[in-house]
DNA sequence: GATAATAAAATTGTTAACAATATATTAGTA
DNA sequence: TACTAATATATTGTTAACAATTTTATTATC
């Protein structure tokens, strides 16, 4: 039926190894919404037992990127849009609170290294690399998570992040929207270095509204073969 | 070495049974943060097999309530004083942000709704049950949280209450205390009616400050036996 | 006695075989 | 054909036996 993923070195995929696999995929969308997976047909694409197929599925399910019922198995989550505004909502109110807290206790290194994720961002959109350049952008939302030091909301973050690209039909994608979204980053750092909370909020509810403006929520979504789990996509990550 | 804990009726149990009692032994702190939960001897305790038992600990160590380590096994979390801080502090963002969610959809019905809640749980502590006070006002938080209808928001807000005994010393018990908690939960309520967001955060906000400052956050811990999960205390449950 | 090396026991991790359930196929009936 | 019932297949769920690892106990050496 279909072939077998094989690592390049040849050993035996790892758990969380699996994890990543399939989490891309259905992030990437080349698994859509809907589509079976089945624990025999994993195993032998990856060439590992069915138990760790079972702890890897459950652990998808659980950070809801799959959805399980009993006896019936695994399918690939399918996240109303209603679904999908709610994550957003969220992380407006998240993102306010990470930025509050972490103006409370910023000091100068912390700005600095915030400027330093600001160059690197912009580099990669000016060399037209949207793919890092989006990924660099969402490392900075990680990194303000980091910054401001209460594990729980970093938790909650990185949790909506993950979420985020299986809610939402494709990624941004052209050089405006890049440039948009790091001069955007840049008024927040200012914000913070200024310790003006209120700004910083702001400009961050603002930038998250432009993010979500800019997506297309997913609607429903068609089936398709879980073979084409095989080849990455040379798209975006988040 | 131990007993077994049996269900009334003779049936086994099933795995959110099993998953439900040790919870609960946990956040009563009968299983003291560091105890040692080992598979086999919870599998003769509740009479069940080890794989299911490797399922719950693995849920209850997502949950962060149990802490597992590869190849030696698990144990009930111990979260630092920090850990606990940052919880409360995620909450008042989260409860937050559901009020003003809440707030910008409110009607009457929702109002009379929290209203029965607010009398219900007068009455547990007017007739001076504490235990079922405490159970009510936690239900008021959640209620508050599923009315406001954002379901990514509530899952955290319910996420952090579960979180919460074990990063305490103790249930909030006098009565002074509970009168204090209902008239704080009213004050929420006709700030809700009036629409009025703003004064609604406030109140909130400084109702958790309040019951964050009555609390002792746990420090440290001893160790204890596991058999001494089998009789359930008789007092307060989150 | 204290420490290190070794052996024994206990504990967790994995798997292959089996059981239970759900889905697909076929046969039967109007 | 359209529908139902019966059967076969496919899929998920469970478990007992085994493997790997860690912890405890024992012995040896200084």
């Amino acid at each position: 039926m279909s072939a077998q993923i094989e690592k390049s070195t040849g050993e035996r995929f790892s758990e969380d190894e699996v994890l990543r696999q399939i989490e891309q995929a259905v992030l990437d969308h080349r698994l859509p919404p809907g589509t079976k997976l089945k624990e025999v047909q994993l195993a032998n694409l990856f060439g590992v037992k069915r138990g760790l197929i079972r702890k890897v599925l459950t652990r998808l399910a659980h950070s809801r990127l799959v959805d399980q019922t009993p006896n019936r198995g695994a399918t690939v989550a399918r996240p109303s849009v209603k679904e999908g505004r709610d994550l957003f909502a969220a992380r407006r109110a998240i993102e306010s609170a990470i930025l509050e807290t972490l103006i409370a206790r910023s000091d100068e290194q912390m700005v600095s290294r915030l400027r330093k994720m600001l160059e690197r961002e912009q580099k990669a959109y000016r060399r037209g690399d949207s793919e890092k350049a989006l990924a660099q952008s969402v490392d900075f939302h990680r990194q303000l998570a980091a910054l401001a030091g209460n594990g729980v909301l970093e938790a909650f973050l990185n949790d909506i992040i993950r979420r985020t690209p299986l809610v939402i039909l494709a990624h941004l994608g052209d050089e405006e929207q890049n440039r948009c979204r790091n001069r955007e980053h840049a008024e927040i750092v200012a914000a913070i270095e200024e310790r003006d909370t209120r700004r910083a909020v702001k400009v961050m509810h603002q930038h998250l509204l432009h993010i979500e403006s800019k997506i297309r929520h997913k609607p429903e979504a068609q089936k398709a073969d879980l073979a084409t789990l095989l080849r990455p996509l040379p798209e975006a990550t988040t």
